[in-house]
DNA sequence: GCGGCCGCTTGACCGTGGTCAAGGGCGGAT
DNA sequence: ATCCGCCCTTGACCACGGTCAAGCGGCCGC
């Protein structure tokens, strides 16, 4: 009954499409090379710069992952939810973060990852391959996010955010939750909030969705979808 | 004095980042995998959703990597040119290119190593090591290419890539060479070619550069470097 | 040398979306 | 229950940059 730490990581290590197939041996040793880790909301896990000692894994809670303009501004590159993973290229190859983390909600709970696990990837064709393979999906993502941001209209990026979203219900009767508090959605869109609010209002006067806090009714999927890949 | 085909093939891997360490028995079985292909002008290398066969190398020549939408539009998201590789990811995962690819020169020259390169990966440790960091490092480029694309404003876009450029002359009167058309060059830094030239004109008018066709005389760098990470 | 094409430049216009400022509403703390 | 703070909303304004349209210039083919 008594549930150690190495279970949660155990547990959450074996969940990521990297470790699935590993057998338990090679594993174990993997599972050895990482431990648990909590924040709270708004506190910084890394900063852009930082020797990167370790990857992570998303627990329970969210992380932003972000770069930052000396003037203030920033962007939003990755948001992770439980089960995903990050920093990993950070410490596969220069040694460096390149952007910085901070923890969304309190508490959130990462599993740490440390360097020893570089010397596992030498030794481990098959570690490799998953790494490989894991890699290059997310280069994939990053190549949508590309796209997302820089060809899309606000409009066109928040209806394909919302018709991305799990949802419950009907076909033409959608309701979805947003993870995310409405001014951290704006960010990660690229949008400012002000803008984010307006599309919500303009789309409900319209009849296309219905909005109640985090709870958003999409009534009209069809419009939504052209919305989403012409352009507002 | 004979110069083959597979010579060309052999020095233009050899020059990867990827392949810079293996040792000669190994780096041949890579060079078994590749042909040398040829391509004009405006051809099409592959397009979207096309089964990915083979990652490339480019050997002279450069190419365009980008994604287009219903719309119209486009987004440049790679602009390659002499021994810089493209495409691995799809090859290494999901099998079909997620972009579209094409020659911006007569000729490009490409090298194309085929699928059997992934039976090679899973037995050499090395090499998967190899391509890990490579993959890593493109990442750690896309992620820059979307603070490019998305925080700055066009005038720090246009700026920052300036400066990035190889200059040739003294620390305070720099002469660079644009790599690319002047459209081209907007199209990468998703812009539309009136505001570039609208941006060079102003800044000629401000003493900044000098423009003669494609050789700009970047007269004041510090003025640059600052419009390039504040903003205009 | 001449014509035509394509790329570059310039001008005029306008829409998208960001900024500034102020008001309302929900939730957490006491 | 009440207060305070933060988020969200709404309004007014404006500038950045895209589009449309026209004119210019250089390069290549004939």
């Amino acid at each position: 009954m008594a549930r150690t730490m190495t279970d949660s990581i155990r547990e959450t290590l074996r969940a990521l499409p990297h470790f699935q197939a590993l057998d338990t041996e090679l594993f174990e040793r993997v599972v050895a090379c990482a431990e648990l880790r909590s924040f709270e909301r708004s506190e910084t896990i890394f900063l852009h710069g930082d020797r990167a000692r370790a990857f992570f894994v998303v627990r329970c809670g969210s992380v932003r992952v972000y770069r930052a303009t000396p003037d203030g501004r920033e962007q939003v590159v990755h948001h992770l939810r439980a089960g995903q993973s990050f920093a990993e290229p950070a410490v596969l190859s220069i040694g460096r973060y390149p952007v910085n983390a901070v923890a969304l909600e309190s508490p959130t709970e990462l599993v740490a990852v440390d360097a020893r696990f570089l010397e596992l990837l030498k030794g481990e064709p098959r570690l490799s391959i998953a790494i490989v393979s894991s890699l290059s999906m997310r280069l994939l993502g990053l190549v949508e996010r590309i796209e997302e941001l820089s060809i899309a209209s606000a409009p066109a990026r928040l209806a394909h955010y919302l018709m991305k979203l799990p949802a419950q219900g009907t076909h033409e009767h959608l309701v979805v939750q947003l993870p995310l508090a409405k001014k951290d959605l704006a960010a990660h869109l690229a949008i400012a909030p002000e803008t984010l609010s307006r599309l919500l209002r303009r789309w409900q006067d319209r009849g296309l969705i219905r909005s109640k806090g985090r709870t958003l009714d999409l009534l009209d999927t069809r419009i939504l979808l052209a919305i989403a890949d012409r352009d507002e």
